[in-house]
DNA sequence: CCGTATTCTTTTGATATCGAAATAATGGAT
DNA sequence: ATCCATTATTTCGATATCAAAAGAATACGG
């Protein structure tokens, strides 16, 4: 826990399994019942929580079971990279109320792109109810505690910019800074598959590859912020030594179809402009074309292994995969359980779950948003609303 | 922290740098330094803590500087593996009393080698000052919280030992249960180079090859207790793929010199019954033999590459490496940290320092009694030294 | 030698949390 | 209908912690 206030700590328990009761509450965070009874009432006075409908028959009085107030107050979260902004904003139960989209011109300078940003804002903003904090997913090296982002080489200028203070001075609430990939994982734990789990891991297979590594229930960063940088990952092949983004990532699935059509093997997919898009690559898997779902096997069976190592070392619970891939569905997944399993030894008895991410291609705002919901804490003061 | 109890974190907080005063110590922990004067008052008194000579000069009212009281007990950790049984006893300041050191024969049954346990801690323990409690670091699985070994091949009838129980009510002490191998890191953790370290990674390279992976200064287990058994680490080689144990451990270093001294090639390497020992290796490779270097060398770049991987995942601040290869200096840390190096992006502008272990071949007992050392809280009663 | 700045420690009153007991609200048994 | 067992919540006195201010002990500069 990084915010240590008790009412926040409750919120936070709510967030991940409401409805509870006061005296479930208590058992959670392991507090008195009666402390647990003055912050609960606090919070309903305030408006953060509200009494739901108890639907429940057992002996004994019966519990006052409680829920976040949607109408609480609304959170918003951006996820930029290289070719495109989505933002959304939700509510105080953490479901969606707006998103966009909107894609980025290569050109683009950073000046444009938070203009950009901030417009998106403007645009998922729910005027009918308070917006508490904006959580921005950033790709690039930054600082999250001053706010600032320090560079990215592939927007133009975009170097030491102080994006928190911009957005918090234009919107008047918190804004936190995370890295774009690390996002997805929060997303997960926050509004996804890992609202249950303590230990789990959230690999992004994109243009790149990275991971979130969630230990003991909080994201892990590690010592310089670095933790979960898999793309680099060593991966031996005959001669030299390729890494996990060269035989694993989106693009080098295209690169490796692209090579295929242009050298003229047999197959439906289509190279546009001497590239096979993703487009074409995902349509031809679902169709059982055959060279597309062995270039998607091999892809599925180097990522396997990777993922066998990081259950030895992580012991996870459950690893999640996001990204366009889930539009392959158990073509990809299956080859993918399968290496993982032959290569964990018979002591993992019980063996990761392995599945996409439900949160598509919005996972990345709403892990920003989880940021935001994160490091919010209940004030003094009442809810507004209007 | 796994005990909240602010005493308990506080003595925790002298065994990683003390001395410190009650301010420092407030500081530390941030609590109120008022707060941190109780306590500290208490301790005194129950003879935990005592003042040390304090050598300053700046402006100011001088800090009283406190240290861990030595005399104030004792704690026992015992290093299990099929081989041997090993023993220390450190003082409360966590400095070493006595050790010892036991081979045990390979027909011994688990009542045999319990009986033995049983005799080394009766020779480790220190009349002079109070027991306070006894840590084990056993093989196999078992079951932490009630402190039963459940299953170890290696050792007859080694089978649903209810271990904590048996030397708990011969002791009457405490007694705490770990892995062996994850007890090696947590010895770093509170005797050697863990102390300033959140994040680290303890790797032990013997027969076989294990880590313990300390995660925001905390012994990270994983989900069912299996994080860090790494020696199944997949190491694809030509053709087959192989496990890092096959290519790294000891064991395989021997097997491999074994091979090629029976094949006849050049080295001062010698088979006893067709078999190379350690110590014929650890000579032939000081004395600069070539093949014994080129073996070790091969075991290097295999182990680096794998710790580039941990390094990609976790970004450790350290890796410590533990076991007999430390014998070797740096004939095999040099092509490890080299083969590290060549294997991170260049975005790991601060690599991680690879060192071995300075605890030697006493690391797993002295994990075992940091064990003991870690779960220890402080109680109501005054020390009674005699 | 004496103030002054500085830092550590202790005192003090306010607040948060706890633990245990009292109270409340229900289903089911008599 | 009434009582009882059961579970949830609230009340209340005890304790732990905090924040701020007071007090103590030193170096340093005049």
């Amino acid at each position: 826990m990084i915010s240590d206030s008790l009412p926040a700590q409750m919120v936070e328990a709510m967030r991940l399994q409401q409805p509870l009761s006061r005296v479930e509450l208590s058992r959670q965070l392991a507090i008195a019942p009666s402390t647990a009874g003055i912050h609960v009432d606090r919070l309903l006075e305030q408006g953060f929580l509200r009494v739901a409908s108890a639907p429940v028959s057992s002996p004994g009085r019966p519990p006052v079971v409680l829920e976040l107030n949607p109408e609480a107050g609304q959170f918003i979260g951006i996820d930029l990279d290289s070719r495109s902004i989505r933002g959304v904003s939700v509510d105080f139960a953490q479901r969606l109320l707006r998103d966009r989209t909107l894609p980025l011109k290569r050109t683009a300078n950073a000046n444009e792109v938070i203009e950009q940003i901030a417009s998106t804002i403007e645009d998922v903003r729910d005027q009918s109810r308070p917006l508490l904090a904006i959580g921005l997913g950033v790709p690039g090296i930054f600082d999250a505690d001053r706010g600032v982002a320090l560079h990215y080489a592939h927007i133009r200028g975009w170097t030491d910019l102080p994006l928190a203070e911009r957005f918090a001075n234009q919107f008047d609430v918190p804004v936190h800074l995370e890295n774009n990939i690390r996002a997805m994982a929060l997303a997960e734990r926050w509004f996804g598959q890992g609202r249950d789990s303590q230990n789990y891991i959230c690999v992004g297979v994109r243009s790149g590859i990275g991971a979130g590594v969630f230990v003991n229930g909080e994201l892990f960063r590690g010592t310089h912020g670095l933790a979960g940088e898999i793309g680099r990952w060593p991966i031996p092949q005959s001669g030299c030594t390729a890494v996990l983004e060269d035989v694993a990532s989106i693009s080098s699935l295209l690169q490796s179809a692209t090579e295929a059509v242009v050298s003229g093997q047999k197959t439906s997919m289509q190279a546009v402009r001497q590239r096979v898009q993703w487009e074409s690559f995902r349509e031809a898997v679902q169709a059982g074309d055959k060279l597309a779902c062995e270039i998607l096997h091999a892809a599925a069976r180097n990522l396997g292994t990777v993922l066998a190592s990081l259950t030895l070392i992580l012991d996870p619970e459950k690893i999640l995969v996001a990204g366009p891939l889930q539009e392959t569905g158990d073509r990809f997944l299956d080859p993918l359980r399968s290496t993982l399993v032959e290569h964990l030894p018979a002591v993992h008895a019980r063996k990761p779950l392995v599945a996409y991410s439900e949160l598509w291609d919005l996972v990345g705002a709403f892990g920003a948003a989880g940021v935001a919901v994160h490091a919010w804490q209940p004030t003094d003061e009442t809810v507004t609303t209007h």
